[in-house]
DNA sequence: TAGACGTAGA
DNA sequence: TCTACGTCTA
């Protein structure tokens, strides 16, 4: 699977393994596996459709990362960080194209974590499939977007 | 003039000359002119003293750049951008260096400028020294300190 | 122009 | 832990 539209591409990126290890976000773009500087769903337009292409789950939000070959990812945006304060998340950005992408395009899941000195490493996990996605309760007593994310292709590397 | 104190250094860089240009924040701080990945003033510890080391004037506040020889930096916070809204700026971090370092020591200036196409250009202008500082309203209504630089050891370059 | 699971230093 | 004249994409 490798669908290019422009310099968004659904699938695994040539060159690019399961585990391979990286230390800043900008790595992620040079190579092609996410494109977006912080943002944590990279998306692009494919046939007049958005649809995610990769997902960086580091730690950012209340994502469930328990598992090995699933995870539960939480949808960007309502953070307190703005000046705004606490908001329901809405269906846009990379919400959107994440639920655009609910059973039809495998995502590339980018793990990342962060170490005792500080630093980050952004792990490469592979395909996965978002599921289905639903809305609850977040945290800060806002609606969030979780959205559940499987294996592409069985559990297997 | 070269004074070090651990990473931090007072007066020029060896190697780098007067007009040499930069595209992003990271490549001062990899050479060594100054040491903040954002923040507009550098400083370090010398011999117990907090001394500024070095500024970066790249239009993130209203400073008065007309001039060739002599700047007017405004001090830092107090910014809207952060969830408290508009502040006072307060005699600390960078703002107490600079005011430490008034008729003291050399500051090296960084002068930033944005290109038609957003991307933006750090030229290094060489060594100033604070003049003096005072107090001002700023274009919030809230307090903001100015720092009269010329530059230091004459106009001649 | 605004938003974003950044990044380093104090 | 918080601040900071960043940087890129949509």
């Amino acid at each position: 699977i490798f669908v290019k539209s422009g310099k968004h591409v659904i699938g695994d990126i040539p060159g690019v393994e399961v585990g391979d290890k990286f230390q800043y976000r900008v790595e992620l773009i040079l190579i092609g596996l996410h494109h977006q500087i912080q943002g944590g769903i990279a998306y692009g337009n494919f046939g007049g459709k958005v649809l995610a292409t990769s997902i960086v789950a580091s730690g950012g939000y209340a994502d469930d990362l328990h598992s090995k070959d699933s995870l539960i990812y939480t949808g960007q945006g309502g953070n307190a960080k703005n000046t705004k304060g606490p908001q329901d998340q809405k269906l846009e950005r990379g919400n959107l194209a994440l639920k655009n992408s609910v059973q039809k395009n495998p995502v590339r899941v980018i793990r990342g974590s962060e170490l005792l000195d500080g630093s980050r490493t952004y792990v490469y996990d592979g395909l996965y499939l978002v599921e289905k996605y639903w809305q609850e309760r977040g945290p800060l007593g806002k609606l969030v977007f979780k959205f559940q994310m499987n294996r592409f292709g069985g559990t297997g590397k």
